[in-house]
DNA sequence: CTGTTAGCGCTTTCAT
DNA sequence: ATGAAAGCGCTAACAG
């Protein structure tokens, strides 16, 4: 049923090889032009495919790259993927490198299982939001093929990054609460995974200090990224209620945890506290007050971590092991969360 | 650098076949106990994983299914081909089938050139939106791996679909109408790829007919599925424009162009006249005033079509081909397009 | 310019 | 229970 170039020589009486060539246009040693004439018109008239596997095989290669993300049900919902396929596919499409993507889901037993060793069979990882699985960290060190990290930046794991700057991001929301009048702040820091949080928290004081401002150690809390631990801590930040007039939230998420605990308290904002989150996810803007956010260009970030995955690969002298740290500026999206304050 | 079976086979003295049904806890000839158990601490220590390209070639497979839809910018942000995937993955997360998804996209160059005889290495395909390519219906019928279509039934064309009831669609759209006191209607309908339009245009005046209505055939005019042919054709059906009180557009993109030669002319919606569209892309809810549509519920179609094709898949006695028709109901999004006629 | 040959890494009869 | 050998379909030296 499916035909091979042995079948497609045959018919013509020339050897496989010949074949070979003329399908793959060789420029090392040239099909006459006679023959070439006979193989187009037999593979044309069979709609002759060579067999991709085969190819890869042979080639050791698979001309796919994967996307890699955590798996959970409506991720492709979420606009922060969205706009990473966005970007790849773009990027794939507008360079013309032949490349195939795949979408695959880590979760810690596939790294644990050395799942994503050989790249689960493609030629490259374009890795995002790995740090959600600990253990993690050390599988993907023994990751066998080129691979992007796309930002969520680790000090300690060396490799290629292209992240949004979080150390300018937390310097902006300092900013902005600075020019509305605050001066006395609080900050809700994420404790796992601490780099981003460094990073965001480092930016963040790094302007008030510019400033002579500083944020006292206890309005620095710690939680988890996620909305639960936050609501948890907020507890504990809000007994210091009357010496802050703003918080700085390292995600999104933890802000929501934080409003979460100042409706139970009929504590208002942005009247009585004003809040910025990092993100910009989908209920940032829905919400009533909406909420002032730092935004990553994430399209550009996958756009761009594509290019440098492909180029790389379609780059034969593979010798040279993908590294770098690729920063791209991120924008504060101002709502309504942050009060003006007159003085 | 990358571990075969043979190197490992080697390191026991034990041979790559043992390796091999070891690996894949092989039921046909056991490994005996002791030699799996060498052979999993070595696996393990290695952290080897078998290389997919070779066992795909070997067993003619590759474990992946293709999701082809149409390339243009911006795809990933369209509501429509987010259901697609977030369907697809979906059923193959909880499935458990372990198929990887590519995502192809399709030109009328690259079915041409058969680049999917092949189905350019999956095992199978999800076809969307196939026929915005003419050329295509026949170029698919050389496909030589199962496939299944979704949402574009054409009866021509032999094949596996799922999708939307056209026309239950159409009759929904006249029922709607007729509720709210029209009973003069206009249709614009699709010209190419006449059968979805056909199915639609049927429904409608399926309902029209069981309440002793018709539709005048100069009132039924056609263009092509986009908005810049509706609102060049918009111009003939509005000098008729006192002989009803409603339009029924095959799609969404129809009325959007319909409005705009509204618009032009001072005509209001849905004041003056009144407009169904059909499939509720993102413009519908975000015009104001609101477009009346009607929704697909394309999740539930992608899900079944990948449990369809993977299901079938699986199966291995694939001799059978993938045929039937499979029909989803959709529903009347109602929005503010509508006007209630008080007679 | 073209054919011969070997082999990519794996699975699977067929022996033993 | 295990090994030897063949082969999936293709490409790339190498030789002519």
């Amino acid at each position: 049923m499916k035909l091979t170039i042995y079948e497609i020589a045959e018919k013509i009486g020339v050897s496989a090889s010949t074949v070979s060539r003329a399908i793959n246009h060789s420029t090392r040693s040239k099909v006459s032009d006679k023959t070439l004439k006979k193989i187009d018109a037999v593979v044309q008239r069979y709609g002759f495919v060579p067999n991709q596997t085969a190819q890869n095989l042979r080639l050791s290669t698979s001309k796919t790259i994967g996307v890699l993300l955590p798996y959970h049900k409506g991720i492709f919902y979420h606009p922060y993927f969205r706009h990473i396929f966005s970007g790849t596919f773009d990027c794939l499409f507008e360079t013309n490198y032949k490349f195939k993507t795949v979408i695959l889901q880590h979760g810690e037993s596939r790294w644990e299982k050395h799942d994503f060793k050989n790249g689960e069979g493609v030629d490259g990882l374009i890795i995002s939001a790995w740090p959600s699985f600990f253990k993690s960290r050390n599988a993907f060190k023994t990751v066998n093929v080129p691979c992007v990290l796309i930002n969520d930046y680790d000090p300690e794991t060396p490799g290629c990054y292209v992240c949004h700057d979080d150390f300018q991001g937390g310097y902006l929301a300092a900013s902005h609460f600075y020019a509305r009048g605050h001066r006395r702040l609080a900050i809700m820091r994420g404790r796992s995974w601490g780099s981003i949080s460094n990073l965001r928290v480092a930016g963040f004081l790094a302007f008030l200090k510019e400033h002579n401002l500083t944020v006292d150690e206890h309005l620095i809390v710690n939680g988890e990224f996620n909305e639960q631990d936050a609501y948890r801590v907020s507890e504990n930040l809000l007994k210091s209620k009357d010496q802050f007039t703003g918080v700085f939230c390292c995600n999104d998420q933890m802000a929501l945890g934080l409003i979460q605990k100042l409706k139970e308290k009929k504590i208002s904002y942005p009247d009585d506290i004003s809040i910025i989150g990092f993100d910009d996810i989908t209920e940032a803007g829905a919400l009533k007050p909406s909420l002032t956010t730092i935004r990553s260009p994430i399209y550009d970030i996958a756009r761009e971590a594509t290019l440098i995955l492909i180029t790389h690969l379609a780059d034969n002298r593979k010798r040279k092991k993908l590294d770098g740290y690729k920063k791209f500026p991120v924008s504060l999206i101002e709502r309504a969360s942050v009060k003006k304050i007159i003085s």
